[in-house]
DNA sequence: GACGCCGACTAAAGCGCTTTAGCATCGACA
DNA sequence: TGTCGATGCTAAAGCGCTTTAGTCGGCGTC
């Protein structure tokens, strides 16, 4: 408790320091800001001053006067009560949130209904001066969000998107790639009648994902069915009975997010079929929960926390107003082969 | 984009509404704020003009004025990378984001290294202005966090504490009541030898949740061996197998997390013991990691979405200077049994 | 008819910081 | 010797809003 302050039970402010300093609180400003026109005598006889009162800067007026708000805005129009439940987002917020740390600026994270309501918050922020940047996940086809964003002056960084520049810079995974990777795994392995239980078909990751199974289906010579749904747990079960009841049974089957794989995995117990004795399964979202499960999944590996961390520089970069390029790489998923995925029953392998 | 402003590329202030209505700033701002002294007709003529130019509160010219800030923080003092895991982590921001959203009050987020670094986050937030509040977890024996908070003015809600009233108001499910209940599941089932994974021994909920089951064990007959653990999957694995290799070999396990209980459940697959015919299993939190596991294991449900709705409302209630009663009573965990326990093996039940 | 009061509104100050314009002072240079 | 340009600093305005201290006209009261 060294604060002492010049007008007791007041917080102290720059004029405390000036005058403690002997100096204008221009001059104080100045020092704090690292701007030129003050000599380094002066200047630490104002550090020292600051310490001594132990001020800090009030961060509204600050940004009245029309500087940043050290905070970064993370709005999510999904169902709240889901968001617990995806380590993926929970991983990339802690990952956000570590980078964005060191740099004493703030995450606020706002959850809403849908994208109208999403929309609604970036304009009122963008108003209320609240946040310096977003960073925007689930990218659609034919998204409004970016071209809003840039109308609107608030500056952003997309999570996903499909590689190709656009109104705001991306960070990308390339999920083509990785999708593919994980085709051949299971072509290897002997496998031609391929279920894949995806996500939602308007994300364009989703989207990219099927494409990559197919086109790499027909390249390998895989039969690829894909199911599409909402990424609940509900719609992944019932997506892997649908599978189940086809003609072709498939002997593999892909899923778009753990949750799903996990899911599944327990539809394929309840049919007494084993894994992978008689369905081989693979998870595109690698997480805790996926090791966890019995037998362990294999999976697409990626550090979503680092993810979070490389998207958290991109946007201060960016507010900074730093060069960022359009699209800034991030490490493509890496197949992690666990016991979940086999030979296929009864084949030549 | 009906907005329109006086001063073309500017944001519209309240001395252009002022100036649209014919009327002082101060008028306009005494009929935002719903303040007597200005007629219905002349409020509802500034109203429509707010509505024309689409202005917008400037948060940081409110918040110099000495107002909110609008804003509530929650810093959480545990390794970034294990936020992820804990559903039940998740679940709380969610509902504490879904509660605060309402009144357009904002989360801040926050994770630090340790509880040094919370209390200087705290320090900072309180000069900056920042927050009207914060949230505490994680409460410890002789928790300095409380009596710091008070000092430095910030208000705070406690999430937890052991139900008795401190410096804090404090949301408080009874850890104990619940933790009772599944002891008297398991004794009813017959089992008397039960081992139990606990968490971290300075917090006030694991001391809380060990001592509840060791009375209620002496009450009981059961014999009750806790390996206290700091929550990581490591930990409660290694736990798990300390207590298989005691003598008197536990026929049933209580995990203090969800997380633990799925390391617990595979490291008995890989003893190849069942469960719950060799060994019963019971998770002191549920989530949807409990429910997707196999079997599904017994635990004790709470609606953490629910608690972090309690809590926002709560902290709400502070900040804006309402009573807040010392204790809040969250719902008491209740207990949901799944596969995971059975009759202890041999038993004459 | 003077007085006080009330309702409706305004002027102006102030919140804490940044920024622009400007003022001395001093050395260098022609 | 006078001018120019740094250098180091200050005065003052301004950011957008709230709030305090009025002002002003009208009405009721004695």
């Amino acid at each position: 408790m060294t604060q002492a302050s010049e007008r007791p039970g007041r917080r102290p402010t720059i004029a405390d320091i000036a005058a403690r300093a002997g100096v204008s609180p221009t001059a104080v400003s100045f020092a704090l800001n690292d701007r030129p026109g003050i000599s380094e005598q002066t200047r630490a006889r104002i550090l020292a001053a600051v310490a001594e009162l132990g001020w800090r800067p009030n961060v509204a007026a600050r940004a009245l006067g029309g500087r940043r708000a050290d905070t970064v805005g993370l709005v999510v129009a999904r169902p709240a009560r889901t968001l617990g439940v995806e380590p993926f987002f929970a991983q990339l917020v802690s990952g956000l949130q570590a980078r964005l740390s060191t740099d004493l600026v703030a995450l606020q994270l706002l959850v809403v209904e849908d994208m109208s309501a999403e929309l609604d918050v970036y304009r009122r922020w963008a108003a209320e001066r609240r946040t310096d940047g977003v960073v925007v996940l689930d990218l659609e086809q034919d998204d409004p969000r970016p071209e809003e964003l840039v109308r609107m002056g608030l500056p952003a960084v997309l999570v996903g998107g499909d590689g190709t520049p656009g109104p705001v810079p991306a960070v990308f995974a390339d999920d083509h790639a990785a999708m593919t990777a994980l085709a051949e795994h299971l072509a290897a392995l002997g496998h031609v009648q391929v279920g894949h239980v995806g996500g939602i078909p308007a994300y364009v990751h989703s989207a990219r994902r099927v494409a990559a199974l197919h086109d790499a289906g027909s390249r390998l010579g895989l039969h690829v069915t894909t199911v599409p749904t909402d990424f609940s747990q509900d719609e992944a079960a019932a997506a892997t009975r649908a599978l189940l009841a086809r003609d072709e049974r498939p002997t593999a089957i892909v899923y778009d997010s753990d949750v799903a794989a996990l899911a599944g995995v327990t539809v394929l117990a309840e049919a007494g079929l084993s894994v992978p004795g008689d369905v081989s399964v693979a998870s595109f979202d690698d997480s805790e929960l996926v090791r966890l499960a019995h037998p362990p999944l294999t999976a697409m590996t990626r550090d979503t926390f680092e993810l979070g961390e490389l998207v958290a520089a991109t946007t201060l970069s960016l507010v900074r107003g730093e060069r960022v390029p359009d699209v800034v790489g991030a490490p493509t998923p890496e197949l992690t082969v666990r016991g979940s995925t086999g030979p296929v029953p009864g084949g030549a392998a």
